[in-house]
DNA sequence: CAGAAAATGGACCGGCAAGTCCACCCCGGG
DNA sequence: CCCGGGGTGGACTTGCCGGTCCATTTTCTG
């Protein structure tokens, strides 16, 4: 039963995701127990079990779809817009911002350890998020090359997977050593390559 | 007892490392248990125990030790050589091969998950690995340089952030999707950047 | 207001895996 | 030869945690 019946169920569902969310950001996947969940969604063993009934994996794999929905939601409306130099600006201090706010927690990195990366939903996930987010910053690109801030000899596909890149390497990084300066240094140099192909080198 | 008074319990010691190293690529870490390292390494409970008094975690952290140790060894001797467009080239195909091998396996990310990635020990080996390779990065950049191959005006230190924020977020991609496609472009946008610094751009 | 279906509470079970313990082995030195 | 200590084997303990089960309450429907 993925879905349930009554509006009070859909409720119970929905509080059992968000609360097992906060948990999972707060300690970890490998350090969150279903009690843990259950403790901080008020509920009870078996309402765990009747909304997931194939457990905790079931779970979590919802908990990373609901992860992997706010990742991009969080960088609107910018994300969706980027069609000038200003706002590819404001979205990229905004993905400065949204990652340090979060800290050194991945919910979805992890998520997907725990669940195993090859198993067919998650693996779903990841890609379709990937896909989407890397589609948005190809439309911002193009919208840049329509104005003709951009050469339309770029590589537009090239490019918004070397800047996602980027962003997820950076991340990354910043998790594990607590420092943003790689996620910067990424953002500046994927929208820097866009401006060179129109400025003119640096002729040193 | 870290280091083993005698040279058998040294090599056992090593076996151990070795092994679990292994298992944890082929299992994951998330499902790999001391009895499966027991196994694969030929040795007893009380030797785990004997060799890393502090159990599973002082284990896991020395095999992060040794895949940080080889993550670089791997990429030599073109990344300690990167003094032309060929040795970069190469070093380029090298680490695009490398991490094809190694398939969805993250020895390293996934140790760091469930050790934790605050831990004082987990978070020095990351960082420490990070730097090294950012180190090695920024000298071949200042090898082109002396060259006049690289403009001298170039950001040294930004444009390896953001070479290696690329690297690490093309492998976290290839991982979870099994596709190798940003971990390339992020490598040829970098590299890109760099000739970039001495060529015309596109006119167009 | 039934009666069914959904939702909930929480005791309980069972297995697994980390960690403990102690007996034994092997080898080098005196 | 024996003795001491590092090295080894593996049975055993222990606690945790995912998962089960059933009794009970609440909510929908006619």
């Amino acid at each position: 039963m993925t879905q349930a019946a009554t509006a009070k169920g859909r409720a119970t569902r929905a509080r059992i995701v968000e609360g097992a969310a906060e948990v999972l950001r707060e300690r970890g996947v490998a350090f969150t127990t279903l009690d843990d969940i259950r403790d901080r969604t008020g509920t009870s063993k078996s309402q765990l079990f009747h909304y997931f009934p194939d457990g905790k994996d079931e779970l979590l794999l919802s908990v990373a779809r609901f992860e992997a929905d706010r990742v991009l939601e969080d960088q609107q409306p910018q994300l969706g817009r980027l069609d000038s130099w200003e706002s590819w600006a404001q979205w990229r201090d905004l993905v400065v911002e949204r990652y340090e706010r979060q800290g050194d927690q991945c919910p979805l990195g992890s998520l997907f350890l725990q669940v195993g990366r090859s198993r067919p939903g998650s693996r779903a996930i990841v890609t379709e998020l990937m896909r989407q987010w890397q589609q948005q910053l190809a439309d911002g690109m193009r919208a840049l090359q329509a104005r003709g801030l951009v050469a339309a000899s770029l590589d537009v596909g090239q490019a918004s997977a070397a800047l996602l890149a980027g962003i997820q390497g950076g991340v990354a990084i910043m998790m594990s050593t607590g420092d943003s300066t790689h996620l910067k240094a990424a953002l500046d140099a994927g929208i820097a390559a866009l401006r060179a192909t129109r400025d003119a080198p640096d002729p040193g």
